[in-house]
RNA sequence: GGCGGAGUAGCUCAGUUGGUUAGAGCAGGGGAAUCAUAAUCCUCGUGUCGGGGGUUCGAAUCCCUCCUCCGCUACCA
């Protein structure tokens, strides 16, 4: 099955709002799932919402209305950001599907059975105000006695039952999967890290709790409920069916070729999860991925400081394709990135509007105009036709290869240096100029151009699907000669072809008239 | 503190089996062209490759040391 793909975002916590780190996760996996289509795969490409959890039981009580109303009415902010940003995802699990309670309960009878879990009590430092657990580390004692934690709320020592993930037991094992599959995790730096933590020895999990009803109940214990991440987590397995193995998706799709995530989340999907997956019997993922995090004209995003960035809004500000290519280019994938207002237009106008848009619109009108609106019909190559046309057949290479790591914005770096070549190939071949003095070569440099525009358009569809889209119907390629087989000589436009109206596809970005 | 990463042109970065004059994009200066979304193309850098020391015929690239910045150092979704 190797021609399968299948890869994941996390499921998104729907008591937050959807935010730019939302759009920016799944727009990765996006971009990846599209492009594997293109290149020939199968591919399964799911998103979700987490929706158990004690803040979701209290939001839902705050607003008046049962959980799952709640859910069923945030979950869809969710899905509408899908919407708008063009997000082709294959499934959309929500935790509180019955599909999903079936899989976590079943992986949990799986941890039991192989004595995985068991239970004892949970025990530490809790902070009502702040719902939180911390360790001692982080508490300051005060003259009187009482510990108080880093955001100031009063701690008190609490104890529950709580059933138990043997975590610690699975230290060598990780350390060695870890070391059999050196691109498990991505970037190395992570990677690093990861192994720094789990050298640094395992303690076992609380995997229950007991102080709220919102979630899985705990398979022969209703008193329990199943704790966040082992809940969460089986969303991956869910999504290709589990519990059933023999048959069906999970046996075609799994293991997973690629969680992303962000990187604040790695550790659970990088130790936690293969190791909730092996004790289960159970494959682990092929990667994780851990992207970094955006700032806000290099102020950090927070709720606090009012500067969290909406996507909704990008994309009504700057259109769709253009916040799409963006994130993606500005910023070496995996790195954190700034979103700056003025480095937003500059891409959009310098490397949309002007490199790429206008290429394609120069060489479009000059066919429309010279070449009775049809494809021409090339004569002899060139030297300087066989190079621009040898570096849009070689591109596919580059751009696969750089995909398959995840390096968006390399996969786009070589996609823009054919786009320059191909503009100084305008310039140097000066078609305005062979229209009055030499139609058949005038017709070949357009030709060549077109042709190249053809591969550029191909490969930015996985990006910018809508404006590639464009421009491929100019240039009449048909719907279904649109995937990477069609790259190539062998498929190359066919003179003659009637071509429609040439129009802008990359409009350049104004700033709205400031009122005096 | 421990572990890890980074410090290369004004900005963002590329550059590891050590080897000719260290690269790209953007910004800035100059020029050309006028097909095109006033878009495009060409051209211009005396950069201590963080500092110091060392290995080597030769180091941004290896070793030591120092400085600065950042990440991780467990149960928060």
């Amino acid at each position: 099955m190797s021609n399968r793909y299948y890869l994941t975002t996390p499921i998104y916590y729907v008591n937050d709002a959807p935010h730019i780190g939302h759009a920016y996760t799944t727009l990765a996996c996006d971009v990846l799932a599209r492009f594997k289509r293109l290149d020939g795969f199968i591919v399964k490409f799911l998103t979700g919402t987490d929706e158990h959890g004690q803040k979701v039981e209290k939001s839902a009580a705050a607003a008046g209305i049962d959980p799952k109303a709640f859910t069923d009415k945030v979950s869809q902010n969710f899905r509408d950001l899908a919407e708008t940003m063009n997000f082709s995802h294959d499934d959309f699990v929500r935790t509180t599907e019955d599909r999903h309670k079936l899989a976590a309960q079943e992986i949990w009878k799986r941890l039991v059975e192989r004595g995985e879990i068991y239970l004892d009590s949970y025990s530490g430092w809790y902070a009502v105000r702040d719902e939180a657990f911390y360790t001692e580390g982080e508490l300051t004692t005060g003259p009187d006695g009482t510990k108080t934690a880093p955001s100031g709320a009063e701690v008190e020592w609490v104890e529950e039952p709580s059933y138990f993930f043997r975590l610690s037991a699975w230290q060598d094992r990780l350390e060695k999967f870890y070391e059999d599959h050196p691109d498990f995790i991505l970037p190395k730096t992570r990677r690093n890290e990861v192994l720094s933590f789990v050298s640094g020895g395992l303690q076992d999990l609380s995997v229950s709790r007991t102080t709220f009803k919102w979630g899985v109940p705990v398979p022969g214990d209703d008193a329990h409920i199943m704790y966040v991440w082992l809940d969460a987590l089986t969303n991956y397995i869910t999504g290709v069916g589990f519990p059933e193995i023999e048959t069906g998706e999970f046996a075609e799709f799994w293991p997973a070729n690629l969680h992303m995530v962000g990187k604040d989340i790695l550790r659970f999907h990088a130790v936690y999860w293969p190791a909730f997956l092996m004790a289960a019997g159970l494959e682990p993922p092929k990667r994780v991925f851990a992207h970094g995090w955006w700032t806000n004209e290099g102020e950090k995003i927070s709720k606090s400081l009012g500067n969290v960035i909406d996507p909704l809004e990008l994309v009504e500000t700057f259109g769709l394709d253009q916040v799409r290519y963006f994130l993606l280019r500005e910023v070496p994938f995996g790195n954190d990135g700034d979103f700056a207002h003025q480095a937003m237009i500059n891409r959009m106008n310098g490397e949309l509007a002007n490199d790429y848009g206008n290429l394609a619109q120069r060489v479009l009108s000059m066919t429309a105009k010279n070449c009775d609106g049809a494809v021409p019909k090339p004569g002899s190559f060139t030297g300087a036709d066989d190079a621009l046309l040898n570096a849009a057949y070689g591109l596919i290479d580059t751009v696969r290869e750089a995909m398959d790591v995840q390096a968006f914005h390399t996969a786009l770096e070589a996609i823009w240096t054919v786009i320059r070549a191909a503009n100084g190939y305008v310039d140097a071949q000066a078609p305005w100029k062979l229209a009055k003095e030499d139609q058949e070569r005038m017709a070949t440099v357009l030709y060549v151009l077109a042709e190249t525009i053809r591969h550029l358009a191909l490969l930015t569809q996985a990006y910018m699907p809508d404006a590639s889209a464009r421009i491929l119907d100019q240039l009449a390629v048909p719907e279904d000669a649109r995937t990477f087989e069609f790259l190539g000589a062998n498929h190359a436009l066919e003179p003659g072809t009637a071509l429609p109206k040439p129009e802008g596809v990359f409009p350049r970005y104004q700033e709205p008239e400031k009122e005096a």
